[in-house]
RNA sequence: GCCCCCGUAGCUCAGCCGGAUAGAGCAAGCGACUUCUAAUCGCUAGGCCGCAGGUUCGAGUCCUGCCGGGGGCGCCA
């Protein structure tokens, strides 16, 4: 237990349950106590049905034993145990105990959530965009995704370093660079573009055009190349001039980060070109080591756990034949730099499911190298695709990549027809706001609430439907909230009464909100954050069922007061979920 | 050839460490605004959980084998 941690009930349950297995059946102290949610009553237990067989009885006697054992004893938030079906133990919870973990979550700055991640040094890598292109929908997921995860280790209490490995070395910078010094006239820095053009999509266009005249334009084809070992020789001018290029874009990227509510900084980029002065130094430690050898005149890791389809064994390209380095080698550095400079001891790689061998490989060396050792945990965080109404890879009408950018722009135009349908007396300023809050919101919660692993299907209508599981609906309870409290003018804290009797849709609301510190070390341990999505969904709906069945404002005291706190602890933890998820809470919609 | 992922309602998806009658939303039908925001709620209907074995008191969940879909396997990143 961590300081602020307040235990939740189902955990509180489990120490009773487990403690009354050790007194009723002391052979098998220790079990497992199996406490699950119940529909039958507030939790479960199953252990007598697993028992019964080492206890060489019936699971009836198990659960029989159990229960007396539980109810002789005066200190769990048990109230009622009962025997049912096979030998299932149902255990209904005082209304105190339930109250009374309203009022000590209420009390907590942390809502009473644990910091099991405390300690962690843990290293998340994800977004990573090209420099001098544009943001792409195949950014969305490990953009999205990854900075979910930084928050939610984050409040559990993980020290996060947040990576974005930035794609900003390469030959195709020789081409771009030297186009740029052909066409002196061309604009692309943000502060001479018109409105509505970015500087990435600036750049972006140079960029096909640079392609266009390399693939097109031998003569040019060449300069391109002397400047590619212009660049990597260091040369002033092409350097001062890659840099420039370096810099427009993270301010282009900075601008769809904030826009996303994504909390990447300039600073945390440690791109390609920041681990290229470290190769020679990789390769040569994997050479030493025997671990990189010679083949067909290039430096390879060959696999000693997969094969391909020749029967060879997979590698790993260290050093290309023409001396050159690839990608397999700047990641075989990003490993090595977390490990020994960022003193990483969790490693997590948000990236595209695609990638899974080539992950499989770079740990599989680092082990070999020595740099991944038993106490760091190396995980590639691998997501699906995201697919077009076809089920195919999402591309425009044309077949184009679908800009990230529009792809938010269209979102937030779909709410905004939406909001304005129903808009209660919103000004222009708050519609817009809304609509973009609401909007980006839809985007990320679509994207974050289906299984990480799987593809999904991008349906704007669906996700600004505003209806289900959606990031508008948790948006929209948690206004309908925020106007009770308004009304009720109660910001000061709030003293809960908890010998007060439950109604039924308080109890179940109480259940979900106590799940909630329970279902984020979930996430911190699965790296799932759509677990997060569905706990809040079911939140939400349990407190829509409140909503509806108690009414707080008109309620008489000392029932009100209790309401009150009931809707305060829902409005924090539903404001602290969304942003977890990255997502806004407002006030009012 | 080998490896990885996926297969649940017409559609899009949940289903936690194996637990009682497999859940949501959309779409379809019916109903509820004098009420703290109806962007909501209630009801009806909809299922060989890809198939077949196995383990288990108990399998959508674990194991094996098939079938179907997707992805990957040396000088691209």
């Amino acid at each position: 237990m961590t300081e602020h941690e307040v235990r939740s009930l189902i955990g509180q349950v489990e120490v009773a349950v487990r403690d009354a297995i050790d007194r009723a059946l002391p052979e098998l102290a220790g079990a497992d106590p199996v406490v699950r949610r119940s529909e039958h009553a507030d939790f479960q237990s199953n252990a007598a049905l697993a028992l019964a067989k080492r206890a060489r009885t019936r699971p009836a006697e198990v659960a029989g034993a159990v229960s007396e054992a539980l109810r002789a004893s005066t200190v769990t938030p048990v109230a009622e145990v009962t025997v049912s079906g096979p030998g299932f133990l149902n255990l209904t919870l005082t209304d105190v105990s339930l109250w009374q973990q309203v009022a000590a979550r209420l009390a907590s700055p942390r809502l009473g959530v644990g910091s099991p991640e405390q300690g962690r040094h843990t290293v998340v890598d994800y977004s990573g965009p090209n420099v001098a292109k544009e943001m792409h929908v195949g950014h969305l997921r490990t953009t999205i995704i990854g900075d979910s995860l930084v928050r939610v280790l984050g409040f559990l209490g993980a020290e996060v370093i947040r990576q974005n490995h930035l794609g900003d070395w390469g030959t195709q910078f020789g081409m771009l660079i030297q186009y740029l010094d052909d066409h002196p006239d061309a604009t692309w820095h943000h502060d001479e573009l018109t409105e509505g053009i970015s500087t990435v999509s600036a750049l972006d266009n140079l960029y096909r055009a640079a392609r266009a005249a390399f693939d097109a334009d031998p003569a040019f084809a060449e300069r391109a190349r002397t400047r590619v070992v212009a660049l990597q020789a260091g040369d002033e001018d092409t350097v001062a001039r890659w840099k420039e290029i370096v810099a427009e874009s993270e301010f282009a990227f900075r601008e769809i980060y904030h826009r996303l509510g994504v909390l990447l900084e300039p600073e945390d980029s440690d791109g390609e070109s920041f681990y290229n002065f470290l190769l020679p130094d990789v390769v040569d430690e994997l050479t030493s080591a025997g671990i990189a050898v010679e083949s067909d005149g290039a430096l390879v890791v060959f696999s000693e756990e997969v094969t391909g389809p020749d029967g060879n064994p997979v590698t790993l390209m260290v050093r290309k034949k023409d001396g050159g380095y690839g990608y397999d080698t700047t990641d075989l550095a990003t490993i090595r730099y977390r490990v020994r400079d960022l003193k990483a001891d969790r490693i997590l790689y948000v990236v595209d499911s695609r990638q899974a061998l080539h992950f499989r490989l770079i740990f599989e060396a680092a082990r070999r190298a020595g740099w991944l050792t038993d106490g760091i945990d190396a995980a590639h965080v691998a997501h699906g695709a995201v697919l077009g109404p076809d089920g195919r890879p999402f591309k425009t009408r044309s077949g184009d990549t679908v800009k990230l950018m529009e792809l938010l722009d269209h979102a937030v135009d779909r709410a905004r027809a939406a909001i304005a349908d129903k808009a209660h007396e919103l000004t222009d300023e708050d519609l817009a706001r809304i609509a973009e809050q609401a909007g980006i919101g839809a985007v990320k919660y679509a994207d974050l609430s289906t299984s990480r692993i799987k593809d999904y299907v991008f349906d704007v209508e669906r996700m600004v439907s505003f209806n289900g599981n959606t990031g508008v609906y948790l948006q929209y309870a948690h206004t309908r909230i925020c106007s009770i409290l308004r009304k009720a003018a109660a910001d000061r804290a709030t003293e809960v009464d908890p010998t007060l009797p439950l109604h039924p849709a308080e109890r179940a609301l109480i259940l979900e909100l106590d799940a909630f510190g329970d279902t984020l070390a979930e996430v911190g341990r699965t790296l799932e954050p759509h677990r997060l999505c569905g706990h809040l969904y079911d939140l939400a709906k349990a407190f829509t069922d409140f909503y509806e069945a108690c009414p707080v404002l008109s309620a008489a005291e000392p029932v009100r007061t209790n309401r009150i706190a009931l809707c305060q602890l829902s409005a924090r933890t539903l404001g602290q979920g969304l942003n977890l998820l990255g997502i806004a809470a407002p006030e009012r919609m």
